[in-house]
RNA sequence: GGUCCCGUAGUUCAAUGGAUAGAAUAGAAGUUUCCUAAACUUUAGAUGCAGGUUCGAUUCCUGCCGGGACCA
């Protein structure tokens, strides 16, 4: 049986002692982690409520009678916890002794690391961010950025070991689209000739690609051919694909021009990640999987995994599984995703040998990874069983689905430049910032305004689709990281006025907001673990905002400055310095800093 | 055609099968001699439809309606 320990958290420690009130009363055998414990809703008394319904079947009791029997056996197996019950209907309220929260706060209010666990030699892969290197970022990139990079923060303060990786998809006939019609529109041009950022200028040319290919799709429409037809004769397209056959030939000027593309492309890339935070322990190379891969799919060939059309095509029969037939390899011998996305995998076992790889990629491609994993099973990859596909939902547009034809792409750079506008708007728009140099504005405006959009991206569950409304930009009020930065400048402005001679021990009450604020930090080391269970920011970010709207609340009522006795001011420095340690840790999971001032 | 996902206040989001479905925003009404009003307080407003399982369903099952994605 689990012993109950002082620094456990408190809702499991209820679940342990039910477990033993309940094997002490009736002989019943329950596991702790099968007790469902709530906290109690404000409308009734108590703090912590176990619901009795699931036990109450097999020990033929009634509900009410089994809650005071429960009750009072926990009461006297744990004095130091809990001081009262109550039982209504189903539902056992149990009120958690005063002395437990000032325990905790003597115990923890100085722990910088709270809620952190310590290594345990698990190793988890997350790739993520994953772009295409031919046009630049947009906001579908930036909400997978932020989930792969917080996901990896909060399994890392759960005590694994983390690589973040990022898979550049950096051949192909997108590739090719973009270096065709560089070379006949661009005249050399360049990010140092023309000022414009590598990324963007490649992907100009790729839109360019597609101006100029339905120009001449027309031109052969009206001429008598079908659209079909047309589109795979347009002269710049079989020039895209000409390029696509030598680059795989290795023809030298290809080989030139497109190494020389690419790097403008990180070039910006990387100024974009550097912003954002976004960084990565290995970045992989498709143009260095895709071979591997073929390798691999020649060996599966072999061993009867895969199987032969007679064009020359090879697939993969997944019926058996309830999915359909694959393909793994075109007639024509070239990599389809799925070849390269083999290779990777098996790189990435071989490399790391992690316990759970994530790949942080949409939902579109939900049925490409169910095939992928069960693939690699077939193999017989070691990690094949730790394959995870983290699919979270697109980010859409009021109007429905954000479309480069269409011009509603969100691009990520022209997104965070807003924000950041936005953000010294408003800073100037409250004027106080008095004795903030230039370089501390400049600051604390990305602070506000990555932080805004940060949060706005996290906030929602990954897998649900979102609607970014451009129209309204994103609020600053309410539901927002401004809102968690502002309760946590607030306190940091007190404790600079009160400094750190909070060590004392206190004696005495709770109020209702205090110990409201103090249960909640007592929860964060629990929210992390769901968080990382989930792999969801959002229950982070939902969490931050649940403490600081309890803050604001307890700094509304209650003055910690000039509290009423010198016991409630260390009382309050206490929760105050807590909060703020909370807030701090709690936004920098998401990737938001927080402000000393604002 | 097949497979999968999603329908909750005007809007954007919550709710491991549990108590009277929570927030935010927009709306209405208030709060500045006192630690930062980017705040606080009060108020009104929602589970697509029809069945089923259960002591109890937003949650699980079936059908329908509506939206989306993927596979050819």
């Amino acid at each position: 049986m689990q012993p109950i320990c002082g620094n456990m958290e408190l809702i499991s420690q209820i679940r342990t002692a039910t477990s033993q009130a309940l094997m002490a009363l009736y002989q019943h055998e329950l596991s702790a982690a099968d007790i469902l414990v709530n906290e109690t809703k404000p409308e009734f008394e108590g703090d912590y409520t176990v619901v009795l319904f699931s036990f109450v079947k097999p020990l033929k009791k009634s509900p009410e009678a089994l809650g005071n029997q429960l009750g009072q056996a926990l009461l006297e197996a744990n004095p130091g916890l809990f001081t009262a019950f109550n039982v209504i209907k189903g539902f056992l309220n149990l009120t958690i002794a005063n002395g437990y929260w000032l325990d905790f706060l003597h115990r923890e209010h100085d722990n910088q690391a709270f809620g952190r666990r310590p290594r345990m030699g698990k190793k988890v892969m997350i790739e993520y961010s994953s772009p295409n290197t031919n046009k630049p970022l947009h906001l579908g990139h930036l909400r997978n950025n932020f989930l792969g990079w917080s996901i990896a923060e909060i399994y890392k303060a759960n005590g694994y070991d983390i690589v973040k990786t990022c898979i550049a998809n950096d051949r192909g006939i997108h590739i090719c689209k973009s270096m065709i019609a560089w070379q006949l529109f661009a005249g050399g041009a360049t990010p140092e000739s023309t000022g414009i950022k590598g990324d963007h200028l490649v992907g100009d040319y790729y839109v360019l690609f597609g101006a100029e290919l339905k120009k001449q799709v027309a031109e052969l429409v009206a001429s008598g051919m079908t659209q079909e037809t047309a589109e795979k004769e347009a002269p710049i397209m079989k020039a895209a694909q000409q390029m696509l056959v030598d680059w795989e030939a290795g023809q030298p000027e290809v080989i030139a021009l497109w190494k020389k593309m690419n790097s403008w492309v990180y070039a910006g890339f990387d100024a974009t990640y550097r912003r954002i935070g976004s960084d990565f322990d290995k970045v992989y190379y498709e143009s260095n999987t895709y071979l591997l891969g073929k390798e691999l799919v020649e060996q599966g060939l072999q061993k009867g995994v895969f199987e032969k059309e007679a064009d020359g095509s090879i697939w993969i029969d997944l019926t058996a599984d309830g999915l359909d037939r694959k393909i793994v390899q075109r007639k024509d011998g070239t990599a389809v995703y799925m070849t390269q996305d083999i290779g990777l995998a098996v790189r990435k076992n071989d490399e790391y040998h992690s316990d759970l790889s994530v790949y942080v990629v949409g939902d579109e491609q939900n049925y490409h990874f169910k095939v992928l994993k069960l693939i690699c099973q077939k193999l017989g990859l070691p990690s094949a069983d730790g394959i995870f596909h983290l699919s979270y939902g697109m980010v859409e547009l009021p109007t429905g689905r954000m479309k480069t034809r269409e011009g509603t792409v969100v691009d990520a750079d022209d997104i965070l430049d807003e924000m950041v506008t936005e953000a010294e708007r408003k800073t100037r728009e409250q004027g106080k910032t008095d004795g903030f140099t230039l370089d501390e504005l400049e600051e604390l405006y990305e602070t506000i305004g990555l932080g805004g959009l940060k949060f706005f991206l996290l906030r929602v569950d990954p897998k649900k689709r979102m609607v970014f409304n451009p129209e309204e930009s994103i609020d600053l009020h309410g539901y927002t990281a401004t809102f968690v930065q502002y309760a946590y400048a607030r306190i940091r402005s007190i404790l600079r006025k009160e400094g750190d001679a909070i060590a004392g021990t206190v004696t005495g009450g709770l109020l209702p907001l205090e110990k409201a604020l103090t249960s909640t930090l007592e929860r964060f080391p629990a929210v992390l673990d769901q968080a990382c269970q989930e792999m969801s920011p959002s229950v982070v970010a939902s969490y931050a905002f649940d403490l600081a709207k309890t803050y604001n609340s307890f700094y509304a009522e209650h003055s910690v400055g000039n509290a009423e006795t010198p016991d409630k001011k260390i009382l309050r420095l206490q929760i105050a310095r807590m909060t703020a340690t909370v807030l701090r840790t709690a936004l920098n999971l998401l990737g938001i800093r927080v402000p000393e001032r604002m």
